[in-house]
DNA sequence: TAGATTGTTAATCGATTAACAATC
DNA sequence: TAGATTGTTAATCGATTAACAATC
């Protein structure tokens, strides 16, 4: 489907053509032209342009975009709607959290096991999950071939079971914990989310606006 | 501090920076090169002493930097110690875990408050802070003046409460919302913190390897 | 001093934007 | 047909990398 080698630039910009198209779609939107579409989301047409043509041609000249056909290719760009096993690792309260927020299924990922080291867990379930004991872990990984793993657990533990996940058949990370798992293996696929390098982003731009504001007049 | 304005690629790099130099001084490491640093964190020396010196030059040729007062300087430049009043709104799983989760005063936030619109939550507390509710947001902000607001609300929630938020002095919010603030308002610092999307970023590149995978032998 | 490593300038690379012929 | 808008090529812009003189 893709051309050649998509850069991560646009990549990353996919899934918020997605949500945007979705959007569109179920405000009853049928049809959108690149310069439309590049005023609402704050991009240019010709960034649009030339991101969807990595993938195809998906317009028609004089016409524009039709919101559900490009929604549905998005979609399937983006490989939503394949099943995937998947584990997560670490029931406290953000892996809870984040079991409860998000819509995996929507997106693919069949949620098939938790787990934590705190006794007091083991047993519970979360949205029909069961959270089970760590060390079953790779039992459960060989009985049941999960590929995605979602990890919530201090980096310390995080750096050492990758690679036991990875031996077990886990071509995905999903790694909330604060430990670049990128640099180690470049055959699996990790997305890192970073809470707190992510706040500390927010420090640093709400500092730099104090600064800019001082003396400045405000801009507008 | 800043030699002119930093490119955004340059600030989302200092918080990882930050992170690799308190762990090195914490495993007691005194001083480290560009390069040595650039092997650790799979970026380039040249890189490194780029980003560094858009805010200063805190390297000192033939001996690299001094990992304790790199940490330091960073520490300041992303604005981490400023005390910030903060308020948390929507005090679902994912707000009370991330208040949970977060160190939220290693950088200088303090919360004061949480808000949300089910009464069942109304006066419990999660951290030694109180759940009010949401209908007391402008009385809270006129009284206690927080700047930051952390937004763990339905989109269509999001949207109409951002206004209200900034005419009661917000400049910065952290948003959990499906929604992208940074559109509306430039004057105000926003961090979208997107997990849907990045939940689609990682099944784009699963999908990717195992495209890349077929016919072709595995690569190392 | 000699070796190491920075700060900084220049070269390269990649991503974004502009332009426009093709065409619906 | 005329107007609109794409797909795509060329131009620009910005970010990364390389190189090296300065200097600890």
């Amino acid at each position: 489907m893709a051309k050649g080698n998509v850069s991560l630039s646009v990549i990353r910009r996919l899934p918020r053509y997605h949500r945007f198209l979705r959007e569109l779609a179920e405000g009853g939107v049928v049809r959108i032209s690149s310069g439309d579409l590049s005023k609402r989301m704050g991009l240019t047409a010709s960034q649009i342009r030339q991101d969807l043509n990595c993938f195809g041609g998906f317009g028609q000249q004089g016409y524009g975009y039709n919101v559900k056909a490009l929604y549905e290719e998005i979609s399937k760009i983006l490989g939503l709607g394949i099943s995937r096993k998947t584990i997560l690792i670490g029931a406290g309260n953000l892996g809870r959290a984040v079991t409860q927020h998000m819509d995996f299924s929507a997106r693919g990922f069949e949620l098939i096991g938790m787990f934590d080291v705190n006794p007091e867990l083991i047993g519970e379930k979360i949205g029909g999950v069961e959270i089970y004991d760590s060390s079953y872990i790779a039992e459960f990984c060989e009985k049941h071939h999960p590929t995605i793993a979602i990890l919530c657990i201090p980096k310390e533990a995080a750096k050492e079971l990758a690679k036991v996940l990875v031996s077990h058949g886990i071509k995905g990370f999903w790694n909330f914990s604060h430990y670049d798992l990128a640099i180690d293996y470049d055959d699996i696929a990790v997305e890192n989310v970073h809470l707190g390098d992510s706040l500390s982003i927010l420090c640093y731009r709400v500092h730099e606006l104090e600064n800019s504001d001082e003396g400045a007049p405000a801009e507008k």
